[in-house]
DNA sequence: TTGTAAGCGTTATCAA
DNA sequence: TTGATAACGCTTACAA
């Protein structure tokens, strides 16, 4: 079956007896044309079926409506729930969401930022890659004139750029420190790729706690993650199967901290009588489990709309010509409580 | 600041003195084009900083490679992991995809019909809505010579169109069986809404099985969700506070078996003792938590990958004029038994 | 092996 | 308020 060649508005011009102008121009709703042919125009189009090609428009106008996104993996609870965000705002906003994963390769990111230009989307939301450690695939995006709004995993060295994350800092000394309050002397930290800036900050926080509470700093239970499962089941088990384990542990994400829980219930230990555990994010199962998970909720959510609402204003600002101010914007987390500490 | 007008090939053209032909078919390593001009232009072009811009290519060739995904929500675990398969395997065959939520109402599915209508994209795979009660919008699309993979909630009524699921009548057959076999005879039902197909097969092998074993049929114990939280939370609630709850419980997706479970132990049931519980779909969590959940596993990443293949082989197929087969393809599922059984 | 020129389906710029 | 026509940036006969 070949494909049929498609309905255009010549198609709809012909049919009505008017020119293609005067279609674009109604489809479009474009004020000079009277209501009347407004009408007669988009019935006719939809009698015979047109649907407005944006290849075709876009080519034109030098605008898709479409949002890029990468993200290391969409299958990450944290980023699934943003991209339902994201997603979902841009619908509102009228824009369609073309979604990349950088399978936390540089490589990869490369390629999907390459794409993403050639696809020529008005704007690019992302978080980078565990590798990236080179930016000029962004600034060549942004040299471009496509917008780039970090979320999480921001990037520093891009000026011209918004940045939406958490402190994570502060966040992961709240953490600790409610560890402490809690009589915890002995506090592990399992944490990401240290590579990472918001990894760097959360283990900062949980450094700067201990520091002021004078509690040394104890290496051997202090574990860097890659945030793969199998990467998290070895911390875990590190750190619990010493002989001199901890009586707590601040986890810079969810996974670990309920691979954590689960390990030390199955060596016997009591959660959190034995062992305290704090996670980091958002996940629906937090709530569910026993012990309920204490974390630091990280709103993966209204980062999404607002990574969206962001970008969308700096595409309308560019189309006005008007100088945009581009800044970090820094949501807060809570500590949730729960039964785990 | 000005969107800056890009580089294309008539830049590139001149850069090197050549003719804009010579640069296309160079940058798509046309045969005809010596190895040596190849090497200069690809040259040329990277030094330029040329991007292909796709709305011109596909306006001309038809082609976006852009596959368009429509799914209920994204940050359901079932989907997000389809998803990531989709994406994965679609970047591997050089496709893009625009991802879409229906939110699980008809009217939105419409819309995002209409919009990867509008961006000409090359094929479309999707789940349906709950609401998805008309196909004309999904018939549309066809007709237009865009082929649609279904999975998971397909679309019989549909013909032309390859649908990928698993065989959920036998897999809760055996999910119900395995209950019985463990001395059940009590055993409630938590399903989906029972308008999609699929959630009704997974209600009639509970009940043939039933059927087959003698056990009446007891209505007060089985219930229909739409699988939101709220929903499955009310259900567990009214099954299990009953005076004479069921022994077990088969569940029709992992949210509501998790639910289940954690509202048993918290009003002092034990699992399995007093209340054995099996769900459906993968979930990272059902390994770790306690009790693990036994579950009839269904393979989203293989969907997710085959309805990619499967859409990509249509479409050479299509190119190349050849007639497509179209049918179901029904893939197994596992029933793993662990601990809440 | 390369160049010329037509055409893809829109929007935009003039005129009318 | 409408119409003719030139772009937009590419691919692809057809010529050379």
């Amino acid at each position: 079956m070949k494909r049929k060649t498609q309905v255009n508005i010549y198609d709809v011009a012909k049919e009505l007896g008017v020119s293609i102008s005067t279609v674009s121009r109604a489809l479009n709703d474009n004020p000079k044309i009277s209501e009347k042919t407004k009408k007669r125009v988009k019935k006719a189009a939809d009698k015979l079926g047109f649907k407005k090609n944006i290849l075709a428009s876009g080519l034109m106008t030098n605008k898709t409506k479409i949002i890029g996104v990468i993200v290391p993996y969409i299958n990450r609870e944290f980023f699934a729930q943003a991209i339902n965000s994201i997603e979902m705002t841009a619908f509102d906003l009228g824009y369609k969401v073309m979604i990349c994963q950088s399978a936390d390769s540089l490589e990869r990111e490369r390629i999907n930022i390459d794409t993403l230009i050639s696809s020529r989307v008005d704007g690019i939301i992302m978080s980078l890659s565990l590798e990236t450690n080179d930016w000029s695939h962004l600034q060549r995006a942004i040299d471009m004139g496509i917008p780039i709004v970090f979320f999480d995993r921001v990037c520093y060295d891009i000026e011209h750029s918004t940045k939406i994350m958490v402190d994570n800092f502060s966040a992961a000394y709240r953490a600790t420190s409610h560890l402490i309050e809690k009589g915890h002397k002995r506090i592990g930290h399992i944490g990401g790729f240290m590579k990472i800036k918001i990894f760097q900050e959360r283990f900062n926080g949980y450094k700067k706690a201990l520091n002021d509470n004078n509690i040394p700093l104890d290496e051997t239970i202090v574990k860097e993650t890659h945030l793969t499962k199998d990467d998290c089941n070895k911390a875990v088990k590190d750190i619990l199967d010493l002989e001199n384990p901890p009586s707590a542990v601040f986890c810079a994400n969810n996974l670990t901290a309920i691979t954590a829980i689960f390990y030390a219930q199955s060596i016997g230990m009591n959660v959190p009588g034995d062992l305290a555990v704090i996670g980091f994010s958002v996940d629906p199962f937090a709530t569910l489990m026993k012990p309920s998970l204490t974390a630091v909720e990280q709103p993966s959510k209204e980062m999404g709309k607002l990574a969206t609402e962001r970008l969308v204003e700096e595409l309308n600002g560019l189309a006005e010509e008007k100088a945009t101010i581009y800044g970090k914007i820094i949501l807060d987390t809570k500590l949730v409580v729960r039964e785990s500490s």
